[in-house]
RNA sequence: GGUCUCGUAGCUCAGCUGGAUAGAGCAGCAGCCUUCUAAGCUGCGGGUCGCAGGUUCGAGUCCUGCCGGGAUCACCA
């Protein structure tokens, strides 16, 4: 990496010229902003205690330093006290001849060390994926992968909340009202139909709750005595002891989920490398909070509930077992944790989860500590920011959520619509063209979402999500499919741009600038792996696509006569093709051909 | 109320560990297809970076306070 040996010169010239060692936070070398000439930026202020000479002064000395030392520099200028390198054609051709033919430019090896387990999707069974999910697994999936461009063991794996009182409700309805309908009978994909009993127990539970109060009960008596919810935790209990009628209807139930879970995952593109349910796991966390009762980390209240006591590190008492002895959320989480770490030895534990569960991961860290897991440290919970709508928030009862098939189905119509609109590719069969629209919509999608930095809660409005010019997936997908389109007409025409040493001896601006950004693809990834950012990979992606649409424009490829300066431009189109394939292949975004 | 978090153009977002005149897209207006895909390119207008202090040669970025939004503090998950 050339700015490792400017860095290390800017510090070795500082020594001779004005006998000082520095440290890096003061040689901290940057990009020239594009309104200037040259390549890279030193800011000579800091230096000015040790040169006593005015900042101009200073770094015209660095830079005769650098053009007398180091091959690479060709020149410098001098603004204020900012000093702007310029590296040598040479020096840029070398890079580019060398690196645009690797399979894998910008990507490490996948690495066999310990792993990095991450956790995503997470999704409960009563009820079909929504907008939400859809950040979660995208953001999941995308960091995985970036995990592994960087040389991480990654496994992937999901955590299906299969049990609780949530599934019971749903169970409990289709038994009511469910007249023996399965989704096959009905036709219904088996994720929605499980999730219309939830919807339908809630409407009954609301009637029942109402009656009560206006047989004059209090609101919070009223929800905890009507029949219904005493029925579902009657079923919960029974499940909980194993009763083989309410055992059956739940692995039943569950099936059909996992039936239209799947359908929506594969359209998705996403995977897994292992599952896990909660029903297998619930008991694991209970055995290790009986662990912290003896080790007298927990304690034992009067009415027979399990706690912790975190007040000495600020926070408040935590249940770990109701009075009844059944297990709450965290209770689960400690025995998932314990599984996984004795699963996978991991180096870090990744938890895809939203932001709204940050306190939760703060106890369970500490929680873990105190029980003696020196692991604990390795957990990482990656919070994401909420989804919202023009409208607010998304709320189930208010109807305002956004179905995952149905936004998927509804990008698909647009990919469509837009397509035939633009009266493009009549030529294309109908697969090629159902391949195409699906290959678009997801491109739309999944940019969308993922060009927002996770942390940040991010506004869907769908309006702008079905639009495909400007800072969109499409736009991008459609910039390679162009790329694609000059190669196949460079090819047809015979054109051999194959050397391993073309040469060009004056590289234009527009070129040069694309050079440099593909320069800038390997730190890109380092730094999305660092922060667990697909968005510095979308913005990377959108600035190249971008760049190279002003090339294209500006500069002839095809036509140009200088048989080397076209083979030149060809291995660049061809090379900013590639690199715009792998970085939106880390977001899970195909792109096309031709389109 | 405690803790955490966010506040950048009309809207949606960039802005890496502090560095030059704060950038894109959308929306609006005006141009560019007899030339490699116009899902593109070019130009114009649009900003007291929530407010006030502080640290620094230098602050959208760091610190403090205030204002405003959100999350959380459940025998829900």
């Amino acid at each position: 990496m050339i700015e490792k040996l400017l860095t290390e010169t800017f510090k070795q010239a500082v020594k001779d010229l004005y006998g000082q060692e520095i440290t890096g936070k003061s040689a901290a070398i940057q990009k020239t902003r594009p309104e200037f000439e040259g390549d890279f930026t030193f800011v000579v202020f800091p230096l000015l205690r040790f040169s006593k000479k005015s900042p101009e002064q200073t770094a015209e000395e660095i830079g005769n330093y650098f053009t007398k030392n180091v091959d690479e520099v060709e020149k410098f200028n001098v603004i204020k006290g900012f000093l702007n390198l310029s590296l040598s054609n040479a020096f840029w051709l070398d890079f580019f001849n060398k690196n645009r033919n690797k399979k894998d430019y910008g990507k490490k090896q996948p690495g066999n060390g310990d792993p990095v387990v991450i956790e995503y999707s997470s999704p409960n069974t009563n009820k079909p994926l929504h907008l939400g999910h859809i950040r979660n697994n995208l953001l999941g999936w995308s960091v995985s992968e970036i995990l592994k461009a960087n040389g991480e063991n990654v496994k992937k794996v999901n955590l299906v909340n299969d049990r609780g009182i949530h599934i019971c409700k749903s169970m409990l309805a289709w038994q009511k009202w469910g007249e023996g309908k399965t989704p096959q009978s009905t036709g219904v994909k088996g994720d929605k139909f499980v999730g219309d009993f939830y919807v339908l127990f809630d409407k009954k539970y609301k009637e029942q709750v109402n009656e009560l109060t206006e047989k004059g009960m209090d609101k919070d008596e009223a929800a905890k005595n009507a029949p219904l919810m005493q029925e579902a935790k009657t079923m919960l209990k029974k499940w909980e002891e194993g009763d083989e009628e309410v055992r059956k209807l739940w692995a039943e139930m569950n099936g059909w989920v996992y039936d239209g879970f799947d359908v929506t995952y594969e359209r998705l593109g996403v995977e897994f490398d292992k599952i896990y349910y909660e029903s297998d796991t619930y008991l694991l966390g209970k055995a290790i909070v009986e662990e912290g009762l003896e080790k007298g980390v927990f304690f034992r209240k009067e009415d027979g509930s399990v706690w912790c006591d975190l007040s000495d590190e600020g926070l408040d008492e935590k249940l770990l077992l109701r009075a009844d002895g059944t297990s709450v959320y965290m209770t689960q989480d400690l025995g998932t944790a314990q599984l996984r770490y004795n699963d996978f030895h991991p180096r870090e534990l990744i938890y895809v989860v939203g932001n709204e569960q940050n306190y939760h991961f703060e106890v369970l860290k500490l929680i873990l500590k105190k029980l003696g897991r020196d692991w604990a440290d390795s957990i990482i919970h990656l919070s994401y920011g909420m989804v919202e709508l023009p409208h607010g928030k998304m709320k189930s009862r208010e109807g305002t959520v956004v179905d995952a098939d149905d936004l998927m189905d509804e990008m698909y119509e647009t990919a469509k619509k837009t397509t035939e609109e633009l009266g493009k590719y009549n030529d294309f069969s109908e697969e090629e063209a159902d391949r195409l629209y699906h290959i678009l919509g997801l491109g739309a999608l999944k940019y969308f979402i993922l060009k927002v930095d996770p942390k940040k809660t991010m506004m869907f409005n769908p309006q702008e999500s079905i639009d495909f010019n400007g800072n969109t997936g499409p736009f991008i997908q459609y910039t390679h499919a162009r790329i694609r389109s000059v190669i196949r007409k460079g090819k047809e025409a015979g054109y051999d741009w194959s050397s391993e040493d073309l040469k060009n001896s004056d590289i234009l601006p527009k070129e040069k600038s694309l050079i440099k950004l593909l320069y800038e693809y390997p730190q890109t990834v380092e730094q999305a792996a660092k922060s667990f950012s697909p968005a510095t990979i979308a913005n990377y992606a959108y600035d190249l696509a971008r760049e190279f649409n002003q090339f294209y424009q500006e500069i002839t490829i095809l036509k140009e006569e200088d048989e080397s300066k076209r083979a030149f431009r060809l291995a660049l189109a061809e090379f900013t093709g590639n690199t715009i394939k792998s970085a939106m292949w880390l977001l899970g975004i195909v792109v096309p051909e031709r389109m």
